[in-house]
DNA sequence: CTTAATCAAGACTAAAATCATCCTAATTAT
DNA sequence: ATAATTAGGATGATTTTAGTCTTGATTAAG
């Protein structure tokens, strides 16, 4: 249908709430879920993801829980849905050369190459930092509207 | 999974076709299936849809078959695959304000509209007359290739 | 060393989407 | 009439999506 799907959201909601943690801070399953509003079973799953990907570091048993496993600058958003959807073809021929036989002489071939490589120049783009960034600007902003409305 | 179904690519490869086709040319299932390498049965079914919309018009009986409805430098790449596919939305919250209540502070929300907005810059520049057009040059490249090898 | 807390791993499931196929009906030219 | 074609809908196998649940492993602390 060509959309992410709920794996890929909900990865970055997590790994956004954890790049917007202090320093040190660990979360637990719990906190993430009911603050980001990801069902629990179902985002545990998604962190044993992330995890093995490297992007949220996890600690078992007693004060454990997660933590982000890389600065947060060096998180893009693409990066991210990825680790949990694999990677992003905006159709079977770029997948690799040969795999779809028509790409030697089909017109819209190259079409979808530019195309993906313009979604990807904005989802590279955006890091984990710059979302924490944004989403405190936004706050402010939210909060002069308020007041203004008065 | 981020990537356009069959009914996407098999129907921009049938529009595609019967653009390329002379003017006044009636084409028949079977032989946009056979050029165009789709499942005949499940073709039929696709030009349905684009006869629905109005990208081709189609004619029953003797005689019978499939011209293109409308300029092929009217249809474009965006078009085709929405008639199908119904319209592209990367994320739900994409679709209608409100659609994900977070929409109003998450700073993920407007990245997802840009990154729309350059997939779109692209599949709304590329007509089905630009696809023809890029198909003749492929070709002729393809032929200086070959006499080069030699 | 026991226990409570917490994540890891994988089995399981319901519903929907995907990718088709097939049959019957309607239409059209000859 | 008849042959050629598309229209429409029923059907179906397989995969994906979006989750849940249970059991096991690990860890800190008392
Ligand atoms: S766009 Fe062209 S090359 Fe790509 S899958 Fe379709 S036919 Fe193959
Ligand atoms: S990106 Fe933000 S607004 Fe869009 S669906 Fe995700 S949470 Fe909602």
């Amino acid at each position: 249908m060509l959309q992410i799907t709920r794996d890929g959201e909900y990865a970055v909601r997590a790994v956004l709430f954890l790049a917007s943690q202090p320093e040190g801070k660990i979360s637990l399953i719990n906190e993430i879920s009911e603050a980001q509003e990801v069902p629990k079973s179902y985002l545990s799953k998604i962190m044993q993801h992330l995890t093995r990907s490297g992007l949220v570091k996890s600690r078992r048993g007693a004060k454990g829980g997660f933590v982000i496993g890389r600065p947060a600058d060096t998180i893009t958003l693409r990066e991210t849905i990825e680790a949990v959807e694999g990677p992003i073809f905006l159709n079977v021929c770029l997948i690799k050369k040969g795999e779809c036989h028509r790409d030697v002489f089909c017109p819209v071939h190259p079409v979808w190459k530019e195309a993906q490589k313009r979604l990807f120049e904005v989802l590279d783009s955006k890091t984990m930092a710059d979302l924490v960034k944004d989403a405190s600007e936004i706050e402010k902003s939210n909060a002069e509207d308020k007041k203004h409305r008065n």
